[in-house]
DNA sequence: TTGAAAGCGCTACCAC
DNA sequence: GTGGTAGCGCTTTCAA
């Protein structure tokens, strides 16, 4: 009876070390010792105790383990947005990266909406993460604030800010300039660019690079803002495009997503690409290759982000103190299908 | 000097109640109050308290918290594979309804590995998630056994146990038919699948529809099995399909993301879609109407089993048990431009 | 090789 | 309104 009356309870209320510790007969530091693989443990003893453990069905509260630990053996990644394959490509290589080297990663969204992005980072330290991947393009120097004094490793993408964090960025200035020259010494000279309306600190690198190379050559630029981002503001844009009376010979795409939509539109509208029209993207998702034609895009090295990244936070929790380092990635041009010679007279 | 010393330790080893509880004379309880918004704080304390807090920055530890409350506000999904939108967008939706409702989301992806898969539920108990939601192509009833005890609501897709718990499924086998149906409508007699060569339960249901609904028609049926996944597996697939001999006027793919494949090596081999060959594909991503041209599918309501699950997770967290029940979504056919009238005889 | 006991930082109950 | 304090389940000395 009282023991049908235990078997209940230990059903409802979860399995403890002195449940199990009791039920083997042993104390609970033997317990503790032998889940976590501790050699000072008879063979007999270990053995009993696992039988117990996998009877009973234990599973180690990580809540309790972390408030002794001090911390926790998981890594907060958190980007801007799950919808654009940049992000999530960065994300998925330090899973991996973690994952290798026994870490759990949790995956935050912050919609691009700073005050998410804060709490995100408030329950990151409230975890007591063991590092956290800012990978975000909103990401703002007093949210930063919050983890001063805590001692958590971090790492941020495309954000100097003045306390000297280590922070990985993506030289798109350069991208965006190799981009345009390409695609001026195929013969173009009247190029628009299509950016999302909202200004991000990462787009706007492409925007100012862009139009000062087409400056430079003092050829007529004209940039297209489409209310949507992904491939719906790439169909937006090129309505837009067609009605302005801007007659571009070739559209370069702030991102690769966007670049499917206004592949998407030309086809529809039996624009063929690259002849009559040369479109580029940037990034260099995998989808690029799968586009027809495929796409001429700008490579940025999203393994080799996710990997100084983790690098970085494994430094920084060694307590190799090279804070403030920047890493500055060379993106480098993709030729592939749909760019070509300018048909059309100047 | 010692006020400095003090100081620093506070800097590395994180602000606790108590600190924040000196530095304000006031107890523990009272700071915990703030921290909560009890009601039964004098104004005034709060304030000074609140102006500490954020002095001192203080951060409540949540592994105390949840280990005081014995559970913790996080819904764990678990999802196979981030590659395909399909489970991406499951889990996007989840996390929107979550947040939505107060609670935190952690995601992992188990790799189709059943393995990992268990690793990941160990994990998710060991942290006593307030649920879990397995969207998982691999399920397998003793990874289940893990959770028996735990009192964790679970809910799964597409995996019916013996042990009554809450699953979702879409009725793969009835859209494969009327996929099917309705390419045989449009003339098509022969007609190849595209499946991953690994079989999984969910692609096992869309197989044996494909080839008995063929076979009702006694018209030839081929299934191709790429050793590739994705949109890979897709051009792989055609390659062999071509030198099969298999002579298919339409093409049906295992999902969406092998067939943008498909789309794209035909379109190498100038092969007119869908004029001498249609193609469709499976689970209606939203990358479908991105295609050249845009896909024929047929629809799983991906926002739909999120809410299932959400809903579904939350009554058992009620205690509303009512458990073991099956939730059975109805795919429908969305017809686009890829799909075509047969143009050629027999 | 094993056990006892002191916390980890927090919540919640009970006093005042 | 506020403070004291007993745990939550675990790790980790220190003794035995």
């Amino acid at each position: 009876m009282w023991e049908r009356l235990q078997t209940i309870a230990v059903m409802l209320d979860h399995v403890k070390l002195l449940d199990v510790a009791k039920a083997a007969g042993v104390s609970v530091s033997t317990v503790s010792r032998v889940v976590n693989g501790d050699e000072n443990v008879r063979a007999s003893t270990r053995e009993r105790v696992e039988k117990v453990m996998e009877r009973l069905r234990y599973h180690p509260n990580l809540h309790a383990r972390s408030l002794v630990e001090g911390s926790s053996r998981i890594l907060g990644v958190i980007v801007s947005n799950l919808d654009n394959p940049f992000f999530l490509d960065v994300y998925r290589r330090l899973e991996t990266l973690a994952y290798a080297n026994g870490f759990e990663t949790l995956l935050l969204a912050s919609h691009y909406d700073a005050a998410r992005l804060r709490e995100g980072i408030r329950s990151l330290i409230g975890q007591r993460v063991a590092g956290i991947a800012a990978i975000v393009s909103e990401m703002q120097d007093d949210v930063l604030d919050e983890l001063d004094g805590t001692g958590i490793p971090v790492v941020c993408y495309d954000f100097t800010s003045q306390r000297g964090l280590t922070n990985i960025r993506s030289n798109y200035g350069k991208g965006m300039r190799q981009l345009v020259e390409y695609l001026y010494s195929l013969g173009h000279r009247r190029m628009a660019l299509v950016a999302y309306r909202i200004a991000l600190g990462s787009t706007e690198d492409r925007r100012r690079a862009f139009l000062e190379t087409m400056a430079s050559h003092k050829a007529p630029a004209h940039v297209f803002s489409p209310a949507a981002d992904g491939p719906q503001g790439g169909r937006e844009a090129v309505a837009e495009l067609l009605e302005s009376g801007f007659d571009a010979t070739a559209i370069i795409c702030i991102n690769d997503v966007t670049a499917v939509g206004v592949l998407k539109e030309l086809a529809e509208r039996r624009i063929a690409v690259p002849r009559e029209l040369s479109v580029a993207g940037f990034d260099n998702i995998q989808l690029g290759q799968y586009t027809i034609p495929s796409l001429t895009t700008v490579n940025v090295p999203r393994d080799r982000i996710a990997e100084l990244a983790f690098e970085a936070l494994r430094k920084h929790a060694r307590g190799d103190t090279e804070r403030g380092r920047e890493f500055v990635l060379e993106p480098d041009l993709i030729v592939r299908g749909s760019t070509g010679i300018c048909a059309r007279k100047g």
